[in-house]
DNA sequence: TTAATTTTGTGAGATAGGTCACATCTGTTA
DNA sequence: TAACAGATGTGACCTATCTCACAAAATTAA
């Protein structure tokens, strides 16, 4: 195990502040592994023994709510998770789902914490995330909130559009059930929003397969939806 | 101002973990300010050249979205102010406005940073406060979009009576319109959950002053809302 | 490949909550 | 303390969405 990190290429931007030796204690304290689709990667209300850093693929949080499951956020590579989950608690207070075939990190606290005591940038950019995680809460609140249903398909769109696959040809990662869910609406609104986008030709779905005609009618809708 | 923090009855969780020479440095770098109800501690788009710490008071974050401001969060004293608004971008990404009156600490942020990276301890409790933050909004989340009108102004009211007031009479620090905002709903409503609550003999009402006579009942309300 | 299960599309009817209107109330300012 | 601007309570009506229902399509398991 000892050297992997050093040489990993999917290092993270905090990760690249350690000097050696403190990426060979990283190297020991960290196993990785390879999920699918659908497996659980962190579980509300289990012990939270890691941090876990995924190297590559997509994830998805989500939480309990009064009375079911709620989608909170997907999270792309590279990024770290859990980690509100692993400091100040010692149970989970959310759950985080791989979404598509991924590859994680499972990094022991204890040597997590002695690298945030042991290096400084390192602790720095460990704040600069969570604090970029917050700002991400407070944006998405208050766009949720104020949009229509319609608006919140677009941004979800352009979303994954933009910031996950980078494409304007895609498969959706997520069932119509599940977007519903996210942006707090029903799976049928969902259905009949996307049919209505197909039909005035703004994108094309056949089944998962999703592709943007017309980005800049998305952006319209989004933006005054 | 040398050796005020050092004495301040108020001292973060945080700041108790610096030494004396460490405190100075804070003292030094620190201008304590009186604010009163409604004016404007941190505004977006402002550049953001201090941390804010509350040292008594009560003030509410809030952050333009795509039709109108919106209430984010009620943070009451102590508590550390626009860190994330600090790290990272040069310019707020939100605004908080003081709501009762307060006395606030800016700290000017090179120092803060200095601080940091001197004493790890103090950097680790900055690190737990930023994942508390993010732990509270995906509650909040959850919670406020899978509840109803009742459920979210009971939740309202618990809150400021467990968490902000510690007592089952208090006086609302915000107008209906500004709790409607706060719940995503309108200020007509919140004002006919608040009859409707009064009439069932939940709680007494008298201009801004709010008596909560039946805490289980709302507990009930909350739960099935 | 077939059967079983999950997801999806779409119509119709129901409803929580929004919007508008207007009368009070309340706190502030001159 | 008179006059005003903002905050509040409430009725009436409207509408974006939810829910229910059911058929078709698409996955997954066997």
């Amino acid at each position: 195990m000892a050297g992997k990190c050093e040489v990993c290429l999917f290092r993270s931007m905090a990760a690249s502040k350690l000097n050696p030796k403190e990426l060979e204690l990283l190297s020991e304290n960290c196993a990785s592994v390879t999920l699918k689709s659908g497996d659980l990667l962190m579980q509300q209300g289990a012990l939270s023994s890691n941090i876990a850093y995924l190297k590559r693929g997509l994830a998805k949080v989500h939480i309990r709510g009064p009375h079911q499951e709620q989608l909170i956020k997907l999270v792309k590579a590279p990024a770290y998770l859990g980690l509100p989950n692993t400091f100040g608690d010692k149970i989970n207070n959310y759950s985080v789902t791989v979404v598509e075939q991924s590859d994680v990190c499972f990094i022991d606290i204890n040597a997590f914490k002695n690298l945030l005591a042991s290096n400084h940038q390192f602790a720095y950019e460990i704040i600069l995330i969570l604090c970029g995680y917050e700002l991400d809460s407070f944006k998405k609140c208050a766009s949720r909130t104020q949009k229509q249903v319609r608006g919140n398909v677009a941004d979800v769109l352009l979303d994954l559009s933009d910031r996950i696959y980078n494409s304007l040809n895609f498969s959706l990662p997520l069932t119509r059930g599940e977007i519903g869910n996210y942006i707090d609406t029903s799976r049928e609104s969902v259905s009949r929003v996307l049919s209505e986008f197909e039909n005035d030709g703004i994108i094309k779905i056949s089944g998962k397969k999703i592709t943007i005609l017309n980005k800049d009618t998305l952006k319209l809708i989004s933006e005054n939806g």
